[in-house]
DNA sequence: GCCGTTTTCGGCCCGACTGTTTTCAGTCG
């Protein structure tokens, strides 16, 4: 098994245990866990076995040995139990806002509801009421939280999660037989911020062998169709997957046809049908019948007198007659970023130490980064106090002249208040040379009052960037109530950079925000807010976002290079 | 459950907010 894997069974075992009520701190200790294994570069198994894995910081014997029983029987006991004992529904209700694992286990051992569909029915017929410590009040809540939840299809995955399911099976089967070609299709390959499932197209001569092949991979769940050009079946964490087998020569055809979107497809039928042409998912044919061919997708937009369109930009949103016109933006790359400007170490909240993450960064080739450790009043995040920081800021001057090549800003992620005032007054804000400012707490608020409380910040002239700005968290939480394009005119006009945070349960702005932001005029930065050094990597899933954004490298301030930048903050400054 | 040690158990990240109580538990960030 895959670290991931077991990083995931102890997960799981956290989220039983917080139902059950168990110590926080022991919970707190498997999810520390889980994070140490998931990004751990060894093979955990094999470290397990060696007696090793317990040296490393937050493992013990109780999860190395728990971990050797993992990869010796696959699963854990205690989880296999505790499965048992509460239906998956119980789970499910936590994702309602409002209701956390001591309601949902309450509402679960007192009502026998278990699930999300019975919970809206236990509400409408006034049984929560009935139960201690809820009344009329928060019946209410959760209806209207649970309505709000049905406006967003909670039930889609985040990319991440898509990703390595796609990219784990297609290793598997490319190791595993001869194939021609095999690529993720859908909105996996369309870079989408969350997906419905998950796409794979499969050219290959001989399909006979796949549908029993499939059923062997570690993932693989149950099958639900199969023939011989095409499998369905569920993978882990009930994630539909589908696989399209095709001829090596209609691999082209059947890549574009799956990576749709289906408006977008539509529309490149419609240019051929204006060509004379008929596109289908097995070919490209001429009104004779005849058959032109393609060995890639680049030659069918071609045949179609387009250039090519990136799989990002396939939304049906003014790409064909873009592509028509040969006018689509030269669309950013991992090397168009030279610096990432928010990221978190072991000062607040962060794994470790600037010293680490300033090394990280410089491997990954950057000019410049910035240390933005949380302001005081957010405590969870252990935030620093006034004093702590001017400290840090010495720090950062010493570790400023130890490495060169690559240039240390020293931030900060500012908290706004819940009036809309910053945490720190503009004296001490000035010794900084950067403020990431952002919204961490008073979630609830209405919109108007979220807007202005977020266009104040914008407007103090001491915040140089919006840290994700509508605070959504994928698959927990949507954004805040708040007018956006109001923020988007207000960055505008005082010169203030919204982010793309690229954290996989973030990727906030989304794609749709920063088109429009980018539209408006808008300054946009692409940042990681990395915790620790393998989070630094973060960065591809916010280049996902912007490319889908159509966002090119004037509009992003962390593809300038240092001098542009400082100049561009000093502007500011000058102005506030 | 992990850690650190002042070697064998106590501390581990805190505080605001809400809705229910009548002094607090649960949720959230």
């Amino acid at each position: 098994m895959a670290n991931a894997g077991f990083a995931a069974v102890f997960r799981e075992l956290a989220d039983y245990l917080e139902l059950k009520g168990e110590n926080p701190f022991k919970i707190r200790a498997y999810r520390r866990a889980a994070d140490t294994l998931e990004s751990l570069s060894e093979d955990a198994a094999q470290l397990a076995r060696e007696g090793q894995l317990k040296n490393i910081q937050g493992i013990g014997t109780a999860i190395e040995e728990k971990t050797l029983e993992i990869a010796d029987s696959g699963t854990l006991k205690a989880l296999e139990d505790l499965r048992a004992e509460y239906p998956p529904g119980v789970m499910d209700m936590t994702k309602v806002p409002g209701i956390g694992p001591k309601t949902a286990s309450l509402i679960f051992r007192e009502l026998g509801v278990a699930g999300i569909d019975q919970l809206e029915e236990a509400a409408r017929s006034g049984k929560l009421r009935t139960l201690p410590g809820m009344g009329q009040k928060s019946e209410e809540n959760i209806l209207r939280a649970m309505e709000k939840l049905k406006e967003e299809d909670m039930a889609r995955i985040p990319l991440a999660i898509a990703d390595r399911l796609s990219a784990s099976l297609i290793d598997f089967i490319s190791s595993h037989t001869e194939v021609s070609e095999i690529a993720a299709a859908g909105s996996v390959r369309r870079r989408k911020e969350t997906c419905g499932d998950v796409d794979i197209v499969l050219g290959i001569e001989d399909s006979s062998g796949i549908p029993d092949l499939i059923r062997s991979w570690s993932g693989f769940l149950g099958t639900c169709f199969s023939d011989e050009d095409r499998v369905t079946f569920t993978a882990e964490g009930d994630v539909e997957i589908d696989v399209s087998i095709v001829r090596p020569e209609e691999f082209p055809f059947a890549l574009l046809a799956t990576t749709g979107s289906k408006l977008h497809y539509a529309g490149l039928k419609s240019v051929a049908r204006k060509l004379g042409l008929r596109l289908s998912g097995d070919g490209l044919f001429y009104e004779t019948g005849k058959k032109q061919g393609a060995i890639s997708e680049a030659d069918i937009y071609e045949a179609l007198g387009m250039e090519y369109i990136p799989p990002e930009l396939r939304e049906m949103t003014g790409e064909i007659d873009a592509a028509l016109e040969r006018r689509l933006p030269r669309l950013l790359v991992a090397g168009d970023i030279l610096g990432d400007l928010h990221m978190h170490t072991n000062w607040s909240d962060g794994r470790e130490s600037p010293e680490s993450m300033v090394e990280a960064a410089k491997a990954l080739g950057y000019e410049y980064i910035a240390i933005t450790d949380h302001s005081k009043s957010l405590k969870v995040a252990r935030g620093l106090s006034e004093t702590k920081h001017m400290k840090q800021l010495e720090a950062l001057g010493r570790l400023r002249d130890r490495f060169a090549g690559i240039h240390v800003l020293s931030g900060i992620e500012l908290k706004i208040l819940k009036d809309g005032s910053l945490d720190y007054p503009d004296s001490i804000l000035s010794h900084f040379d950067i403020v990431v400012a952002s919204v961490h707490s008073a979630f609830g608020q209405p919109e108007g009052v979220m807007t202005g409380r977020i266009v104040k910040a914008i407007q103090s002239g001491s915040v140089d960037i919006i840290a994700h700005p509508t605070g959504r968290v994928l698959g927990r939480r949507l954004g805040y109530d708040v007018n956006m394009d109001t923020v988007i005119q207000e960055a505008v006009r005082h010169n203030v950079a919204l982010e793309i945070n690229a954290y996989p349960e973030r990727l906030d702005l989304d794609s749709t925000w920063a088109r429009k932001a980018k539209e408006a005029g808008a300054c946009i930065v692409i940042n990681t807010d990395a915790h620790n050094v393998n989070e630094l990597r973060f960065m591809s899933y916010g280049l996902d976002v912007a490319r889908r954004a159509w966002l090119e490298q004037p509009h992003v301030i962390n593809t300038w290079h240092l001098s542009k930048l400082q100049d561009w903050l000093k502007r500011r400054r000058m102005r506030a």
